[in-house]
DNA sequence: GCTAATGATTGGCT
DNA sequence: AGCCAATCATTAGC
């Protein structure tokens, strides 16, 4: 140390000091920077020599001789200092110093012992480093736009649970680390199990039976790539700052319409395609068809202008019926825009199987939800009260005079009282249609534009179990088709 | 300045 | 190792 000094004073006066001398310093600096009794007389030593310039642009100097300025309140002086120096490529410790001396000035300006971490962000947004000390720059912590985008398109069309292989190739593709990725998917399913609980107002005690809401994802099938990952892996149709999945059409990121509140309780099951389960109450869109079985073959939505517009107003709706159930009627609304209703016709169509049948009243659409996929055949009429909705076959864009478009429904609410929705407690039998409603349908009526028709939904199971096996029962109980 | 989103960390569990 | 919940620190958007 003294001889140091003694070096240091010999140097003084004939010019920039060697390397050597710089070198010294800051490992003297950082040596002693713990032994106040020696530190102190080190540091008025660089400071008052000729030589400080060039000392300092040594990061131990200027470390040392900061912090030791900042312990003595000379806070103003240990960041002319920090701005002063030089540092080769900058130093972390220097901006943190940087940051600390800026934090005790708040703290002391606001009279607290601490900061909380947002104050202290502002301080940092206040009071940025100088550039000699990052000549980089501040860098954002969020990953680049286009990498989240990478990972949220993977984890939306192809799995939220990409195995270590593809989790180092999505790493090498966005210049990640493997580690990243595999937070940024744990965060990322994490937070969809979230949002949908959040958006869940109401356990489904059904549904959640023989399900348990930590269990493993259930698996998907081959032909359905998109969904493997479960309820809580697809991004909201227009949620928050989400990017779309790719699942959605372009044409429906065009649409005006709100984002339903998401009340899905899949218990385990987590292969409903959410967003088209939300969706499917949302607006005028019509399913077109799409190739094979399951959730990812799911017709594309696109907007239909003015066919089937359902949910006249969405706002009206319970959102516990977002899904499954009205993901279930967007399926059968599909199907059936692929056939013409026979009596006693048997239709299959994305997984589900469909029966029309004579009746006199409405259109019956009961649901029934299996674990397995379905075969054929028809499942039973659920017991218990079903809750009801009511379709009306698409007013279309003229009005209501529209053209009829076979199988497209407006899904309505109830007519007052019903203050809610249209989740009456109604037996198991046709729900009585309301006084306003337009009432049931006849052979004539449904070659006419606005047959009417009336859903009753199973209490309950059918969002419990997989959609895979679901089956719609879809009673045609509205005269004879002609 | 507030709030929500985001990335990371920790500890527990299988 | 991989997943989870809880939590923290940071950041963007308003």
């Amino acid at each position: 140390m003294q001889s140091f000094l003694n070096l240091l004073r010999g140097s003084e006066g004939s010019g920039p000091p060697l390397a050597e001398l710089v070198t010294l310093a800051g490992r003297l600096c950082r040596d002693l920077q713990d032994d106040p009794a020696q530190v102190q007389p080190l540091v008025s030593a660089l400071l008052d020599s000729q030589l400080r310039l060039y000392l300092l642009d040594n990061a131990d100097v200027a470390l040392v001789c900061a912090r030791v300025l900042a312990q003595q309140e000379q806070h103003q002086d240990a960041c002319r200092l920090l701005e002063g120096c030089r540092v080769p490529g900058g130093s972390q410790e220097l901006v943190q110093l940087w940051n600390d001396i800026h934090y005790r000035l708040v703290m002391k300006r606001l009279g607290v012992a601490t900061l909380t971490p947002v104050q202290k962000f502002r301080c940092r947004k206040r009071n940025p480093p100088p550039p000699s000390l990052c000549p980089g720059g501040l860098k954002s912590r969020n990953f680049p736009r286009e990498v989240r985008q990478k990972l949220h398109d993977f984890a939306s069309g192809v799995s939220a649970n990409p195995s270590k292989a593809e989790r180092e190739r999505l790493a090498s593709e966005t210049s990640l680390s493997a580690e990243q990725v595999y937070n940024w998917f744990a965060n990322y399913r994490r937070r969809q199990r979230a949002l949908l609980q959040r958006a869940e107002p109401a356990p489904d005690v059904a549904a959640d039976a023989g399900a348990g809401a930590r269990g493993p994802v259930a698996p998907r099938p081959s032909s359905c790539p998109d969904l493997g990952s479960g309820r809580g892996d697809r991004p909201l149709w227009s949620g928050g700052r989400e990017e779309n999945g790719p699942v959605q059409s372009p044409e429906t990121t065009q649409e005006p319409w709100e984002p339903l509140a998401l009340s899905l309780d899949f218990s385990g099951d987590e292969t409903m395609p959410k967003p088209l389960a939300s969706r499917s109450l949302q607006g005028a869109e019509i399913y077109q068809e799409g190739p094979g079985h399951g959730p990812a073959s799911l017709p594309t939505v696109c907007p239909g202008s003015g066919l089937c517009p359902l949910a006249a107003s969405s706002d009206m709706l319970d959102p516990s019926l977002a899904a499954p159930e009205s993901w279930l009627m967007s399926l059968a609304l599909a199907s059936s825009k692929e056939v013409s209703f026979q009596t006693g016709q048997l239709v299959h169509g994305h997984g589900l199987d469909f029966m029309m049948r004579p009746a006199d009243a409405a259109v019956s659409v009961s649901i029934a939800a299996l674990s397995e996929p379905s075969p054929t055949g028809f499942a039973a009429p659920p017991s218990g009260n079903p809750q009801s909705m009511y379709l009306e076959e698409c007013p279309g864009t003229s009005g209501g005079q529209a053209e009829r478009q076979e199988g497209s429904f407006l899904v309505t609410q109830p007519p007052p009282p019903a203050p809610e929705f249209i989740l009456t407690q109604s037996p198991p039998e046709l729900t009585p249609a309301p006084s306003t409603f337009l009432g049931p349908v006849s052979a004539t009526e449904l070659s006419q534009p606005l047959p009417s028709s009336q859903v009753q939904w199973p209490d309950g199971q059918a969002s419990s179990d997989a959609f895979w096996g679901a089956r719609v029962l879809l009673e045609l109980s509205g005269g004879s088709l002609g």
